[in-house]
DNA sequence: CGGGATCCCGATAGATACTG
DNA sequence: CAGTATCTATCGGGATCCCG
């Protein structure tokens, strides 16, 4: 048998270690809440039910595809109800359920986070971006990115 | 000038709103803790100091370039230190900042949202999974992803 | 109005190889 | 040991067309 190269022991650790993360409740949370569109919808609904249009229109940027796929996703986690209203042109109305209006909160929590802290993290960047700029070295320069 | 179409619309205001989204902290804090590595450097780091090479041993699946990245960015936003000692080998050493501790106990929040929910989460998937397999229906099927 | 199906492109993660 | 540089494969997301 042929010595392991390094890439490869890390690439099987990297299978089991996300199999470990998929069954993971904590991971597969932050999943969620880290879909770009799943804050905002659940933002939007936080405030009451609103129509697939609706959002759509306060969410701007995104697109029928995204939005129904996120929609669709929350549904499935229980998160949000959609019911269908039969008239003419139909009608389809999304609302948080208990659970969605619980993330919401904690949502919520993570914002008042970000705002307390947030001039911290923008001082930080400010002098790692301008540190070493002065004692005369330039490499910096490469990693505005 | 021609009629503007949907998607041309909608593509202004993605622009408008992606640059909306840039410039709110709580958005940039969610890209932040959203980033699969962050948060598992964050835990692994939550019980104390580590070495480079360690923290690759201990997150198992890492590629170096992605660990290095992911801890640049956490020391440029003041969340982490790093401190090199030039001795033979070089040895360098990250160390979470109070910032850093401070957002490790945020995760810590996440973390027990998460257990604490999974139970329900699970619960509506199940019945949203099987919802309608039992109505004849079966074009629940190519859902399954 | 509220979607599903399909094609396609750009960003990005990761493999590989090299350096101080 | 602690990275950097380069290349490639993957895949999320948008556009487009169409249906109920």
């Amino acid at each position: 048998m042929a010595t392991k190269t390094a890439a490869q022991r890390r690439e099987q650790a990297r299978i089991e270690y996300d199999a470990f993360l998929k069954s993971c409740p904590t991971n597969q949370l932050l999943d969620r809440i880290s879909d770009k569109w799943v804050s905002l919808v659940v933002a939007a609904l936080a405030t009451g039910p609103m129509r697939y249009s609706d959002l759509g229109r306060k969410i701007a940027g995104v697109s029928p595809k995204m939005l129904t796929q996120t929609l669709r996703s929350l549904e499935r986690d229980g998160l949000l109800t959609r019911s269908v209203t039969p008239s003419v042109p139909v009608r389809v109305d999304y609302e948080l359920t208990t659970l969605g209006d619980n993330l919401a909160r904690l949502l919520t929590a993570v914002k008042d986070w970000a705002e307390t802290h947030f001039d911290e993290v923008r001082e930080a960047r400010e002098r790692y971006d301008t540190e070493g700029a002065d004692t005369g070295a330039d490499e910096v320069r490469a990693r505005q990115k």
